[in-house]
DNA sequence: GCACTTTGGCAACAGCGTTGCTTAAGTGGG
DNA sequence: CCCACTTAAGCAACGCTGTTGCCAAAGTGC
C-alpha cells in the first residue's frame, strides 16, 4: 500500500496540538518559503522577509542559509544602495521541486508538472473516458503522468495531486456515488493511484483543487467563492485564504441550493434547484436569465460567508466569459444594493483566470501547499502571558 | 485610549507567520490548559495530557509545574494504580481567572461572570433600551457589570465580551447601521467600553456570540449552523471548531437568502427572503409552515458547508422547541434525502442549550478563548523535511 | 579619502522540549 | 512480611531553537 508514501495531507493533518522544536523550526522554513514564492521573480531581501514573518533579521539569515544549502533558495542580485550596504536578493530556485497535478474530468484527462513556483513546465491533455472500467482509467492516468513527469529529474517530484468530480472523501481518498458513474462508488482512487505512480497522493473535488489553485495567486487570506457552470453548478469556497471542504468533503454543493420553493423537479429530486434553474435557461437559450439566476444564488452566498469576490469558471461561461460576469455582477450587485445592510460595498465579479489546464495545476498546487505556509499563518501561540 | 488594554483578539492576531521560543511556550500552555478545560471536573493525569498533546511526558510535567506555580493548574486526588504508582490527576482552578459577558439586546441587557472553566458565577438581568442615546446605554451597561464584576477579585477579571446585534465590525470594534437604530451607526463601542470599564474588551455580533460559546461545549472541530430566529432571522457559523465570521464581520445573514424568486418583497429590498417568508408564517399563526421553509434554508446551508448539525434558537424557536426542531428536521430530511448525493446522512437538528443567558456566556468566552487553544489545534508547522 | 549608514555573519547565550536515569508509590507472588 | 515488578514523575545533561551583542563588508556622500 501507500504506506511507505503517506499522503502530504497527513503531515499537515498530524493536529495534535502540542508543538516542539522540529516542528517549529519547520514552520518557519515552510513561512520563509512561502514569502519567498509570493514575492516571485522578484525576490526578496533577508530584512524584508524579517519584517514580514515577524523573525529577528539573526534567524531569517539561519533560516535562509538552511534553503540555500537544500536548493531550494538563492541569492539573486542586489537592491540599490539606500545609504549602506545594499540588500542582497533572494529567490525561490522554482526547479528545485516539482508535482505534478492531474485533471481526471467525464470526457478527458489533463495532467500538469508544475515546479515549486506553481508554474507549468510540462501538459498533457488526452481524451478519456470516465466511464470505463477501473483499470483502464488507472492505466491512461498514469500514462499521462509518466508522460509529464519525464520533463524533470525523477528524485524532485514530491507528489501528484488529482481532481475528479465529487462526491468524495478528501480524508480517504475514496470516492462515493459520481453522479451517473455508479460503478466507481467507494473505489479507493487515492491509495491505488498512490501504489501505481510510487508517489504520494492527494486527491480533492475538481472545484476544491481549482479554488486552491486560485487561491494562491491571491494574496494572503482572501475569501471568495469560485462558481463552476459545466455540466452541472458546483462551487469552490475559499474562506481566510484557505479552502472549505466540510467534515466530510462535502461543501460546496451550490447547484443544489433551493431558490424557489416547490419550482420545478430537479434531477437530484428536490424543487427549484438552482442548477436545474440555470440550465434550463442556458437550454433555452437565455444566458441573461441564467446569470440573474447565478447573481441571486452569489448573493446567497456572499451574505451567508462575507466573502471578498465571485469567480466564474466552466464551460458554460467560458463560452462568452463577458455575459456572464456582466450579468452575474449585475444580479448580484442589484441584490447587495437593495439590502444594504452589507454595507453596501460592491463585490467583484471576475472570470476565473487559467483556462483547461486550471483545474490540474491547482491539483498540483495542493501538493506544493504542504511546503509552504500561508503569509499570515493561523499559528494560535500568542496567548495571554504564561 | 485602551491602548493599555489591548483586546485580547489582538494577541491572537498578531498573525505574522513567523514562531519563536516564548510563542512556543506559550502556545503548549495554552494547548493543556484547554485539554484540562476539556477533561472539566473529572481531571487528567500528566501522561494523558501528554498522549493528547503529542507532548513528551517530561515536557507536561514542566509546564503544568508552571501552571500550577500561577495558581492556574492544581493537582486533584490520584487515579487507580494499574499495577504501578498511581497517577496523579490535574484540574484547572476555575476560580483563577473570570471573564465578562455582556449581552446588549434591544430591549433588555444581560451580564454574567464566568469563570475559567467558563460556569456562569454571576448573572444580571435588566431592561434596556438600545435605542437610548449612547451615555445612557453606556451607563447602565458599566452598572451591570460592575454588578457582576464584584463577585470575583478585581485583578482575576481579565476582560470582557460584549454581544449586540449586528451589523458591525469586529476588528476595529465600530458598530455599523443597526437595523432600527440609525444612531448607532459608526460608533465605536469597544474603545468606549474599554476606557469605561477600564478593561480589554471584545465586541462581536449576538449570533457569533452565542454560536462560540455553543462551539465551546462541542468537542473540538464540530461544524454547526447556529439558527436564531426572533425579531429577525440570523445565524452563526462555526466551522471546523472556529466561528466563521468574514472579512468584516458580516458572516451569517442567513435571513436575507432568497429561496422564492420574484417572492413576496421583504423589509430589506429583496424578494422572497426567507425571513420574510418565515416570520409571515409565524405572524399567520402557521409554525409549521415557518419550520418547512426553514428546513429548506438550513439545507441549503448544509450541502453548501457540509456542517454537522444545525442548532436551533432564539424568542420564537423557544416558545415551542418541540415542534420547530420537529418540523425543521422533518423539511431538512425529506431535502437531504431527496438529493442523497451527499451521502444521505442525517443532519440532527436539535434546540441550543443555554437559555436566555446564553449570549451573554458565549461573550464571555470570546474572552476566555484567549487563554486556550483547542485540542487539535491548526498549528501548520509540520512540512515535509527541512 | 574619510565619515557615515546599512547589511549580514560570527559567537555567546537563554530557553525550549528531549533523553537517560533516578526516586516515589503502588501491586502481587512467595 | 518481604521482595520483585510495574508505573508515574522528577532531576540533570543535552541538542537545538531563535536572540543578542559585536564586527566585517559594502555601499553613499561630503
Amino acid at each position: 500500500m501507500s504506506s511507505e508514501h503517506p499522503p502530504p495531507s497527513d503531515l499537515a493533518e498530524r493536529a495534535l496540538g502540542g508543538a516542539n522544536l522540529p516542528l517549529l523550526r519547520g514552520h518557519n522554513a515552510a513561512v520563509l518559503l512561502g514569502l519567498l514564492r509570493a514575492a516571485g521573480e522578484g525576490g526578496v531581501s533577508r530584512l524584508e522577509l524579517a519584517e514580514r514573518s515577524g523573525l529577528t533579521p539573526q534567524a531569517v539569515s539561519k533560516i535562509t542559509a538552511r534553503l540555500r544549502e537544500a536548493g531550494l533558495a538563492a541569492e539573486a542580485g542586489r537592491r540599490a544602495s539606500t545609504g549602506g550596504k545594499p540588500r542582497t536578493v533572494l529567490r525561490l530556485v522554482p526547479g528545485a521541486r516539482y508535482a505534478i497535478g492531474l485533471h481526471l474530468d467525464r470526457d478527458e484527462s489533463v495532467a500538469v508538472l508544475a515546479d515549486l513556483a506553481g508554474e507549468p513546465v510540462a501538459v498533457r491533455r488526452a481524451p478519456l473516458d470516465l466511464g470505463a472500467g477501473a483499470d483502464e482509467v488507472l492505466a491512461a492516468a498514469a500514462d499521462r503522468v509518466a508522460e509529464v513527469r519525464a520533463a524533470a529529474p525523477e528524485a524532485q517530484v514530491i507528489g501528484a495531486g488529482v481532481a475528479c468530480p465529487g462526491p468524495l472523501d478528501h480524508r480517504t481518498g475514496v470516492l462515493h456515488r459520481v453522479t451517473g458513474l455508479p460503478r466507481w462508488d467507494g473505489y479507493p482512487l487515492r491509495a491505488a493511484l498512490a501504489e501505481r505512480l510510487g508517489l504520494p497522493v492527494v486527491l480533492d473535488k475538481d472545484t476544491n483543487a481549482a479554488a486552491h489553485g486560485l487561491a494562491q495567486q491571491a494574496d494572503g487570506a482572501e475569501s471568495f467563492g469560485y462558481l463552476h457552470l459545466g455540466t452541472g453548478l458546483g462551487a469552490g469556497l475559499v474562506l481566510g485564504g484557505a479552502v472549505h471542504r466540510g467534515a466530510r468533503t462535502g461543501a460546496g454543493e451550490f447547484g443544489h441550493q433551493v431558490v424557489q420553493l416547490d419550482g420545478p423537479r430537479c434531477g437530484c429530486g428536490k424543487r427549484g434547484c438552482i442548477e436545474a434553474l440555470c440550465l434550463a435557461a442556458v437550454a433555452a437559450g437565455d444566458p441573461a436569465e441564467a446569470a440573474r439566476v447565478l447573481g441571486v444564488g452569489a448573493a446567497n452566498l456572499v451574505e451567508l460567508l462575507d466573502v471578498d469576490r465571485i469567480l466564474l469558471g466552466g464551460r458554460t461561461v467560458l463560452a462568452d466569459p463577458q455575459a456572464y460576469v456582466r450579468g452575474v455582477a449585475a444580479s448580484l450587485d442589484a441584490q447587495l444594493r437593495a439590502h444594504g445592510a452589507a454595507g453596501a460595498r460592491a463585490v467583484p465579479v471576475v472570470p476565473a483566470p487559467g483556462g483547461a489546464q486550471m483545474v490540474a495545476l491547482g491539483a498540483a498546487h495542493l501538493v506544493l501547499a504542504t511546503l509552504f505556509a500561508p503569509p499570515r499563518g493561523p499559528f494560535t501561540g500568542a496567548r495571554a502571558a504564561l
